[in-house]
DNA sequence: CATCCAAGTTCGGCAAGACTAACATTGAAG
DNA sequence: CTTCAATGTTAGTCTTGCCGAACTTGGATG
């Protein structure tokens, strides 16, 4: 069964469910599944339902939502559409890397299969998008190992940011504004485990910045 | 009341109006609007009544339909969309001119203001398609005169593609093997009115094309 | 000018996807 | 071990877009 078989929302549903786990182990649930849907819980416990009926993801009541492998393999495909389509908009189209989620989210139905690999060849097979998220091939792929989260990471002088996450257009627009964006270099001034704030300051800038909470959630980096 | 709010079936529809009208005069029926639609007639005749309510268009029972003004914006912005995209497709991504059509038929309803304007501008303004359909310019604009269909036009001398019309895929790959494409100069070598047989040459070949009825309803000359 | 048929319309129903309200389960705190 | 709030589920309803079946119209034909 090829992913265009699917509803928009069946698509979505898959995709969040992979994404959500691509960066952290804890299993979703469908209050937050709902949230990201912008739906009802109800309408999640429904949906989960049809997909569990498609053979696409395992889910027993009130337990853990799960994708099959088949679920998994529609999931990396949208994710594929999603990241290629950011890359391009933003190389061929001059979009801001903070611009591209909205507009990504809407087209990843709407593209053939036909387009994605002439945008994959136009592109030049890229691996990373303008968040810095890895870019699928059109198998699987393992994600990147080793990045932690701002607000997990220790402040022993320089990291790099590997990715940001593209959830909040918002704060992704302020994070272009300072100047953080993938790849960029970084010192963690403090970091207090119980309270929200962390300091940065960005290579070759003076100021310090604090992020919150949220903030300090949202960005992904690596040692050295 | 921006495009954007309207239903991808209104905004079918309205195109569909809009295009019927644009070549030949003969006011649209609901039974052909079916047929492009790919839906029943009960199915129309509900739509329609809907697009009424909405002030996009005029129709009494068992009258001719016909857009208002507003439902008119509504259709030239879809056309726009369609042939801007379909441009993009050719120019950026490497498409031929045959097989553009069904992609954009799907992205014309996916793809944001922004990204329309944006691919204006990558491409500069195109005034045509790769049809030869005009592009209309972010308002109305009036459609080109003096060209009429192959099948009505007389063996006199040279005449100049125009336009070809997009409605079958088959059929323009067809015209795209044989070299017949927007701006190619042929001369009519024999026009039966009562038959279904056109016979062309195109210019700089040596050989004959007898084209059917439905082929030369697609193609639009102008003399020169 | 009466008739009849193709074209158009109305009506009841269905599936998808959403909602609200009410009900069920789980697990954490006492 | 009990209780209860948060989380999840079920049931019933709405809207949209479609269908088939049955009904209405109006113009071409004799």
């Amino acid at each position: 069964m090829p992913v265009s078989d699917l509803t928009n929302s069946a698509q979505d549903y898959l995709k969040l469910i992979w994404t959500a786990t691509e960066w952290s182990a804890t299993p979703i649930t469908v209050t937050v599944l709902a949230e990201r849907m912008g739906v009802r819980p109800s309408t999640v416990s429904d949906s989960i339902k049809k997909l569990k009926d498609q053979g696409l993801l395992t889910h027993a009541p009130y337990g853990t939502i799960e994708l099959t492998p088949a679920g998994s393999a529609h999931a990396v495909d949208m994710v594929r559409r999603h990241r290629l389509l950011e890359t391009f908009l933003v190389q061929v189209l001059g979009y801001g890397w903070d611009e591209v989620h909205d507009e990504a989210e809407v087209l990843e139905h709407a593209v053939s299969d036909t387009m994605i690999e002439r945008i994959d060849q136009r592109l030049g097979h890229p691996t990373r998008d303008p968040h810095g998220d890895p870019i699928p091939s059109a198998d699987g792929q393992p994600h990147r190992p080793g990045a932690i989260q701002l607000c997990h990471a220790e402040p022993e002088g320089e990291v790099t940011v590997v990715r940001i996450s593209d959830a909040d257009p918002a704060m992704l627009r302020y994070f272009s504004d300072i100047g953080l964006t993938p790849d960029v270099k970084l010192t963690i001034q403090k970091q207090r485990p119980y309270t929200d704030a962390t300091t940065i300051t960005l290579s070759g800038q003076q100021k310090n910045v604090d992020l919150g909470q949220a903030a300090s959630n949202a960005v992904w980096v690596t040692n050295s």
